[in-house]
DNA sequence: ATCAGTTGGTTAAGCGCTTAACCCAACTAA
DNA sequence: TTAGTTGGGTTAAGCGCTTAACCAACTGAT
């Protein structure tokens, strides 16, 4: 690898000079010799040493990203708009996967201040809200980089950006409401998953304006995963009263319905279904499923703004955006006559 | 950040010790001095500036990971399960979606070196193929460093791993002929995906062994996206004759399923089907899918084994692993009588 | 008494790049 | 004539860590 020492041999000045001209800085260094080191620098197809810069300058142009599980495909989504649009930056992106859990998420946050990250974008696990705040509060705080918690809420002193769970399930259970079920099941995350007790909320919100009662049987908890929500699926569709099942995601509704296929229960003629997070998939099954879109390009959009703004700033804001929610409309919603 | 420089200014020791007891190498330290010295870091909560072990050591326990879309399944199993492994050893990864884009794999190999990763893995994208055999070979000897090309097969002089597609598509194949089919469509990847080819090679090879004639109306060309195998159902069902279809990847046959549903044809009723990929969401479609599985797992070992043997042993080998195929029997294919 | 070997470290150079401070010759302007 | 400016760079220190070479004091054997 050609360096600027050797640049600045071929060129007959300083390093100092090579390393003002390649980076545009205004400096005495003549015309003539600024185009003689460019020149010998893409002859030799030079490029810079970015460990020697970030030790340097302090700065790395690499952002952390932390996501829970890159299989799912919302998390899959972010992931990509994120890696985009900072390589459309300049900045890259160093990757992990903390398998849901809070220690690789905590490793992972170290490892990344350890290697000069600019900054962080951290999409929380579910332990990540089982663990004590105190613990949670030194994982940001550590290295005291800039980050931003994405498709979160939380209580520490910290940007995130998340969707308006409150509103989403609301809209999806007046949407099932409107087509008149009034016995509707809602499978929820685990009882510490922050999102999951808004989405709960705003299911609750949408029964009591409506004047349904809220019934504690009819929630279900399950983990987000598939399997889950296969789990759930025969004590939800005990109760014949049931005409409807709102998730707090998709793939616990994949879950129900691949139950269903497996234990020969036409699911989709049993019950109407409002899933969440948009799920590529839901639009290919046999009926393709309404859903709540979680929005996940202006989620990002706002994360990548927000973190820039504190990375060209410097200064760390605190600021909470919430990124509407938007119910597609597709098929696995019938009328019920009451 | 605390950095050597305090730890040696509590210890009244020179830097120097600090790194080697901190290291763990064998030096004259005595005992109680390497105690206190780990003592302290502890205390300061010590982490190495990356940054500059790179810079002094030359060595970054960074690899690079280049995928074409993390949305596809395919991808973020692998890409999990090698961000996994590689955390696992101490490596970290740095992550670039290219989009399907040689440009964007050359410009994120190079920006890669620049940062002083000590290997790279690319699954190439559909565009590498398509690129000049010259700039390809390029893109791998940028920077020289240990490359391993995972799901490809490839002309150039480097390492990769990629599972059988031959044998996959001759198992698939043979599976439908053993139900009866004998008007099979075949829907390929691009002429001059490599993969693709393989995987026609293997549908000939077991039309030849059992008799059928090889039709060339029967091969329909996709992009491996869900939208192209929609755009090809039509087609692909207008001759009557056609039983059966194998698909270069589950994908493609969601489009076509995707189709069927939005034209009201019966699709499962109408043919049978095999895919690629052993996507999650073959399993809960109305008609789980009988499907190739690349063996995601077998496949990121021998990567991650290979480059790891690179990495240790400094030295470049050029090795081609090819892990075998499995064929997982679902429901969607149906006999047939001749 | 001398010397080799051991113990317990230190020194210094270097990795590639950045940046503030400096230098000198030639040119103006009063 | 001289002070001041401008052009065209150079020097040197420093980022945090590594590593080979060195050194001083002590111990034990001859």
């Amino acid at each position: 690898m050609p360096t600027m020492k050797e640049i600045a041999k071929r060129a007959n000045v300083s390093v100092a000079a090579v390393s003002v001209v390649l980076n545009n800085k205004k400096s005495r260094i003549s015309k003539a010799k600024k185009a003689e080191i460019k020149q010998i620098a893409k002859d030799l197809n030079y490029h810079p040493n970015i460990a020697a810069v970030t030790l340097s300058k302090n700065i790395s142009l690499t952002i952390g990203l932390i996501v829970p599980d890159i299989t799912n495909p919302f998390f899959a989504t972010l992931t990509r708009l994120i890696e985009q649009q900072l390589g459309a930056q300049g900045y890259s992106t160093l990757f992990v996967d903390s398998n849901n859990s809070f220690a690789a998420e905590s490793d992972a946050v170290q490892n990344m201040v350890s290697r000069g990250v600019d900054g962080i974008i951290l999409v929380p696990s579910n332990e990540f809200f089982l663990s004590k705040k105190k613990e949670r509060k030194a994982l940001i705080e550590k290295g005291d980089k800039p980050i931003v918690l994405l498709n979160a809420y939380t209580d520490l002193k910290v940007s995130y950006v998340n969707f308006d769970n409150v509103q989403g399930a609301y809209l999806a259970t007046q949407e099932l409401i409107n087509y008149g079920h009034t016995h509707i099941a809602f499978i929820r995350g685990k009882a510490n998953f922050v999102n999951a007790a808004e989405r709960l909320a705003g299911y609750r919100q949408a029964l009591k304006d409506n004047r349904i009662a809220f019934n504690n049987d009819l929630v279900f908890e399950g983990d987000y995963t598939l399997d889950s929500g296969a789990k759930l699926a025969p004590k939800i569709l005990e109760d014949p009263a049931t005409t409807a099942i709102l998730s707090a995601n998709d793939l616990m509704l994949f879950g129900v319905i691949k139950w269903a296929k497996q234990n020969f229960v036409d699911i989709f003629s049993r019950v109407s279904m409002v899933g969440f997070d948009n799920d590529p998939y839901g639009e290919i099954i046999e009926v393709p499923l309404t859903t709540v879109d979680q929005q996940p390009l202006e989620m990002v959009n706002e994360t990548i703004d927000l973190l820039l703004e504190m990375l060209t700033t410097g200064e760390k804001v605190v600021q909470h955006l919430i990124v509407k929610p938007k119910l597609i409309k597709r098929s696995s919603i019938h009328k019920i006559e009451n």
